[in-house]
DNA sequence: TTATATGCAAACCTTTTGCGGAACA
DNA sequence: TGTTCCGCAAAAGGTTTGCATATAA
C-alpha cells in the first residue's frame, strides 16, 4: 500500500490552482511558483497536478488549440474559451444539469467519473476587434 | 481572395470521418486512406481535418490524455470516454439542449460558434474486469 | 498560367518518464 | 531507514509548418 506524502511542493501547487481564478497550465502554475520554490522541476507541476486531478481535488480541462487546464474549482460549472485571444472563463449556469452524469450512466452502460463541457466562441473584445 | 479547390485527397478525407463512427484520430484517417492514396501525408490529413473543422463540416474533440478525435456527424450531441481504454461513443441525449449555446451568448457577452461536452468514466467491459 | 494544395521532413510544443539523489514519515 | 518525491534531462507523442513540386481551375 502507498503512503501518500506531504511535500512543500504538493501543497503549494494545489494553493495556487486553488488561490486563482484563471483555469493556469502546467506552465503556468511553474511560473507562479518560481520565486517561492527555488529550483521547482516542471516535471513535479505535472506529476503533482495530474495526482490531484487523478484525486479529484482539482479539474484538468482539454482545451483544442491549447495546452490543458486546471482548475481548483470543481463545483459544477462550465467553461468558454475565446478562439482568438485565448481568454478562458467560468460559467456558473444557474441550470447546470448535475443529474446528467446519472442519466447517461443509466443510458450507456458506462460509469462515469465527470464530464467537461467547453464553449468555443469569441470573447465581446476579439468581437469588436473584428468588426474593425 | 483565396479560392478553395477540390483534391481526391480532401474529398476522400471529408467522406472517410463522414463514413464512420469511430470518430478517427488524424492518424486513424491517415491510416483509413493509405491504401486508397499512395503517397498522402499525415500532413495534408491534419491540414484538411483543420480546415473542415474550422469551417464547421466536421467536428474537432479534444480528449484528455489522447490524440484529438474527428467527428463527421455535426448533429448535437454529447461523447462519452473510457478512461481505461479509451472507447470512445457518441450519446444521443433526448434532452440535449440546443438553446444553451444562445443563454451562454446573452449572460457572458460571448459569440459562441460551438460547444463540446466529453464524459469521462469506465466503459462497461473496463468496470466488469476491474472488479476482477 | 498561376495560385492553391500536396509531400516531405524538420521543428515545435506539450507532456511523460527514467534515474539518481533528497527528504518525508 | 525505507520509500515516496523531487530535479534534471531526455524522450515521447501529437501537431504544425516551410519549402519545393504537383495540380486544379
Amino acid at each position: 500500500m502507498i503512503k501518500e506524502r506531504n511535500t512543500k511542493q504538493k501543497s503549494l501547487i494545489l494553493s495556487a490552482v486553488r488561490g486563482t481564478k484563471t483555469h493556469p497550465t502546467a506552465e503556468e502554475v511553474h511560473l507562479m511558483l518560481s520565486d517561492s520554490v527555488q529550483g521547482l522541476s516542471l516535471g513535479t507541476v505535472y506529476r503533482n497536478l495530474n495526482h490531484m486531478a487523478e484525486s479529484g481535488q482539482i479539474r484538468r480541462i482539454s482545451v483544442t488549440n491549447s495546452p490543458d487546464r486546471f482548475d481548483g474549482d470543481i463545483s459544477p460549472h462550465h467553461h468558454i474559451c475565446c478562439n482568438t485571444c485565448g481568454k478562458f472563463c467560468d460559467f456558473f449556469d444557474t441550470d447546470y444539469d448535475t443529474s446528467l452524469d446519472k442519466v447517461i450512466e443509466e443510458k450507456s452502460g458506462f460509469t462515469l467519473i465527470k464530464h467537461e463541457t467547453v464553449f468555443y466562441g469569441l470573447c465581446p473584445e476579439c468581437n469588436l476587434n473584428q468588426k474593425n
